[in-house]
DNA sequence: AGCCCATGTTCGCAGTTGAACGGATCAACA
DNA sequence: TGTTGATCCGTTCAACTGCGAACATGGGCT
């Protein structure tokens, strides 16, 4: 047994159960104690683990078992969604209009914008608008509609007759989904809705996606990927999306390099 | 069981409930009440308890002697706050399409709206905007327009252009003040403005007002009392604004007694 | 061989726990 | 208010366990 199989293994001990004693995983292992305790104190230094008298837990002590591991994986997604906001931002212009859909990654780029003078934000996601106008140098519309409590933004007949009102020079489209035919698709009506009128009152249109959802269907439909002419996504996307995508004279994002880069 | 785990589980039942005593949890956790007593003291070092006699009660945190005093009066006021809430939920009726302008109000009738079918909420408060729609059954509609991130409410024109687009029963209107002239006024234009244009869509127009608020003036004014054919306020505002009312041939109510009495 | 790295062993020390004991606190009652 | 019995607290001591440091072993590599 190489001692990287053996930290492995100790890592889904912990995973599995939460906490483990140096007693028992040196007879589980058939090893003694103080390799056990040079193993935790690699994992500890890596910040896995948290030592204590006797044994180790897990580290953040103060999340409950069954949501410790949702912890992990939405840590990754934030700093995906973080990345994607990161390089839309660098796309906005002094004195632009720009169109942000409802999602997560709405939220994040209201964050950044807010700070920023000379930029006005239209949005239907309530969150967005709220922390926009948290700064008052920035101007923020949000639409009008009917609210859904569990996304926290506006929709219906409204919000479209709303968003008409409005020349945006750039939309930001969250969708929920990207098929293999890169088919962008949304997870509400209303939402694919709102989205086409936003999209048809809007010169550059972009769509923000995360790697993870590429081949990833949600219900509705919207339409293909060359309704816009930008796209940004994560850098760990896969190759075959990127050469696909490129190969329709888009351009792909997946992180601030390559936008400096040129993409 | 490792001691930061039994220090967790103490923090947890202090959590839930309030207070706890050694023998118990010396039961509870299988090891000696000197243990306990010791994990009560690294607890009440870290501020989270506070030690006595026999076990150990949640730390409270440090109240300003000038914060306890404003508690005393919010309470007040919220109580307040509450009585014109019950009074005005029992005018609505069902099918009514009310409009709710921003306001503490607003908020509290939203709650017992929410629960409430066959009622549709037109509102520029996002938060009671987002109550009621908690409740699927019922239909909200949040008005667009700008937001304002202190009174986490929508202004504008936008909001003006909207609202006249739906027929509204029944407008309750909070405002900030009521001159001795019985005058109404608020703490800004562009909420002067939108409230005037709801006015103009609506049918029964009702004002909601403080009793601590009357004698007191916000700095726009909005228009006489008389805009509105009913008014709700507390108990304890002044017998001189009662008559008035009265003599104005408008309808005063004052609390769930004086409701059903018939004013 | 000589070296390096991973592992095991030994040993003194520190951390943790429980039992015991004397002093403090509480509640009930006169 | 003072007394009393019971309970609880803090402290000390002892036993145990786990820890880290230093040293020993042993296999793989140059």
């Amino acid at each position: 047994m190489f001692a990287v199989e053996r930290i492995n293994i100790i890592r889904s001990y912990l995973r599995e159960h939460g906490k483990l004693d140096v007693h028992s995983i040196s007879k589980l292992l058939n090893v003694s104690e103080v390799t056990v305790r040079r193993d935790l104190e690699k994992l500890e230094a890596e910040g896995s683990l948290t030592r204590l008298h006797g044994g180790a837990i897990l580290a953040e002590p103060e999340t409950l078992p069954e949501s410790r591991e949702a912890t992990e994986e939405e840590r990754r997604e934030e700093e995906d969604l973080e990345e994607i906001a990161r390089v839309a931002f660098l796309m906005v212009r002094d004195n632009d209009v720009i169109m942000l859909t409802n999602g997560s990654i709405a939220l994040r780029l209201a964050r950044k914008l807010a700070g920023r003078s000379g930029v006005t934000v239209l949005t239907n996601d309530i969150m967005a608008a709220l922390e926009v106008s948290s700064q008052n140098a920035n101007k923020a519309v949000l639409l009008g509609g009917s609210p859904d409590a569990e996304s926290k933004a506006v929709f219906g007949s409204l919000s479209e007759a709303n968003v008409q009102k409005f020349f945006v020079n750039r939309i930001f489209v969250q969708v929920d989904g990207i098929s293999e035919q890169l088919q962008l698709t949304v997870s509400s009506q209303e939402k694919a809705a709102l989205i086409r009128e936003a999209l048809a009152c809007s010169e550059e249109k972009i769509i923000l996606c995360e790697a993870a959802r590429f081949s990833r269907n949600a219900f509705y439909r919207l339409g293909p990927l060359s309704l816009a002419s930008k796209v940004i996504t994560n850098t760990s996307v896969q190759e075959s999306y990127k050469t696909r995508i490129f190969a329709m004279d888009l351009q792909l994002f997946t992180s601030i390099n390559a936008f400096e880069g040129g993409a």
